[in-house]
RNA sequence: GCCGGCGUAGCUUAGUCAGGUGGAGCACCCGGCUGUUAACCGGGCGGUCACCGGUUCAAAUCCGGUCGCCGGCGCCA
């Protein structure tokens, strides 16, 4: 008889014989009865171990085997209203593959406790879900891309350009040269539009700094895409795009997790374009309505975001950020003062998603955007020869993954949304 | 980097204000129970009170410092 799956095993008829294996999820006993949860990637089902119909040492490998043991365990299927579910298995062989020691993780944990342990924490109920909707949208990713003519390009994560803005980057000796770890790859997929037009890739990147909020990782997936011949208003349009094709796809076929994390089917439903789209200095005005104290030229914060965002249902885009405000490879707008760029803002307070702009086609605008931020700008040359040969208008987009899981998931840390967690303070396990 | 909080058994904690032999629940072990749902009942095992120094007859407790973690801000996707 082959091994079932969980879910499937629940699915079968009063009567019917199965064979399932996974781990010990909780066990009570109760004289010569043993209930064991059994769960596997699928999900949970009760079996009940009763002495005398299973051969005494297995009835005592049983009586031992402690929680996360794993087994092989066969029986009857029965309906029977005390079990979870309703439906349990009447075990009549019991294997144990291998006897668990204590499990350290108990009812009671603290978040310091979980993140020592998170190698054995992602047998949660709770990671088991993330992780696996976590996948989904990621496969609704490519689903999208692949609609729409995108290639996936797979660009390098060790690169000489010390990248963008200010950010801080990790820096390692690359046989006798300084290098860094990547924090974007955007100039690479504008590199390759020329030959494939519209490219998206998904990489890690890397950011050193010392941020400690809920939405930081120092390590995270990052999805970028570049389209030649789009330019910022076309942008919008296939984020939005892509992003509600996501929510919806979720909603179609991840209902169980995403339900099991507290988010409703029909709220990810909801989200189809348009998008609410204003510009910058509108949203600095409703900051101002809504008491805050800010300035033409500053960039916004978290407060600022969570205000903007607390009472939609919808994600938002905020357009034309100030010159100085955003990188120097954005196109500058005809109004001279802001750049064509886009951050896309999710809804309940979660904040910036995606950020996206037009690129810069002047090779002196850019020059002079990078002397004003120190920047080397020879390590460019290779990056300004793109705007040399046969240069087209495009834009792109970058959207940090770990937040969008952290926002569909409803989750209250970033941490959540990815396996391993690289924080300020801690990259083990 | 700044501000705040926390650190007592494997885990979650009481005790710290007001110094005087560190208690409990969970986990684990032993025993009991033929329908448990975080099972229950009885017993047992388990402590460098984060670390270093000081005050004191006496420090988990008071004072100084160090380390670690968490939360928020700044910075950023």
């Amino acid at each position: 008889m082959e091994f079932e799956k969980i879910e499937n095993a629940l699915k079968k008829g009063e009567g019917e014989e199965v064979r399932i294996r996974g781990w010990i999820y909780r066990k009570r006993r109760t004289g010569k009865l043993i209930f064991a949860v059994i769960r596997d990637s699928s999900g949970i089902i009760q079996t009940v171990v009763e002495k005398g119909k299973v051969s005494e040492e297995e009835f005592n490998d049983a009586k031992k085997a402690l929680i996360e043991s794993s087994v092989e365990v066969e029986g009857i299927i029965h309906e029977d209203e005390r079990a979870p579910g309703g439906r349990e298995l009447h075990v009549t062989k019991f294997r144990v593959v291998s006897f668990a020691e204590d499990f350290p993780i108990t009812e009671h944990q603290s978040v310091e406790f979980l993140l020592d342990n998170r190698h054995l924490w992602l047998r949660s109920r709770k990671l088991t879900e993330v992780m696996k909707l976590k996948s989904e949208i990621l496969r609704f990713i490519r689903e999208w891309f692949h609609e729409n003519d995108f290639y996936e390009v797979t660009p390098s994560v060790i690169t000489m350009n010390a990248a963008e803005g200010g950010a801080t980057v990790f820096s390692f000796d690359y046989f006798g040269q300084p290098a860094y770890l990547s924090q974007t790859a955007q100039m690479y997929l504008e590199a390759m539009i020329f030959s494939l037009e519209r490219v998206w890739s998904l990489t890690p990147s890397f950011r050193a700094e010392k941020s400690r909020t809920r939405r930081h990782l120092i390590e995270y997936w990052h999805l970028e895409a570049e389209e030649a011949w789009v330019d910022n208003k076309k942008n919008m349009d296939l984020q939005e795009e892509m992003i509600s094709h996501v929510c919806r796809r979720v909603a179609e076929e991840c209902k169980p997790q995403i339900e099991f994390l507290g988010r409703k089917a029909e709220e990810l439903k909801a989200i189809e374009p348009p998008f609410p789209r204003i510009k910058y200095e509108r949203a600095l005005e409703i900051l101002r309505e809504k008491g805050f104290e800010i300035e033409w030229g500053d960039d916004f914060g978290v407060p600022h975001e969570r205000a903007l965002v607390e009472e939609e249902e919808k994600p938002i885009f905020v357009t034309n950020f100030p010159v100085e405000a955003k990188a120097f490879y954005m196109k500058i707008a005809p109004d001279g003062k802001t750049v064509e760029c886009a951050d896309m803002l999710a809804p309940e307070g979660y904040g910036e998603i995606i950020g996206g702009s037009e690129r810069e086609e002047s090779i002196e605008s850019m020059i002079e955007r990078l002397k004003k931020d120190g920047a080397n700008i020879e390590n460019y040359e290779w990056y300004f020869d793109l705007r040399r040969y046969g240069s087209v208008p495009h834009s792109g987009f970058g959207l940090g993954v770990e937040r969008l899981v952290y926002w569909i998931a409803k989750l209250d840390h970033i941490r959540d949304a990815t396996p391993f967690p690289r924080l300020l303070r801690r990259a083990y396990p």
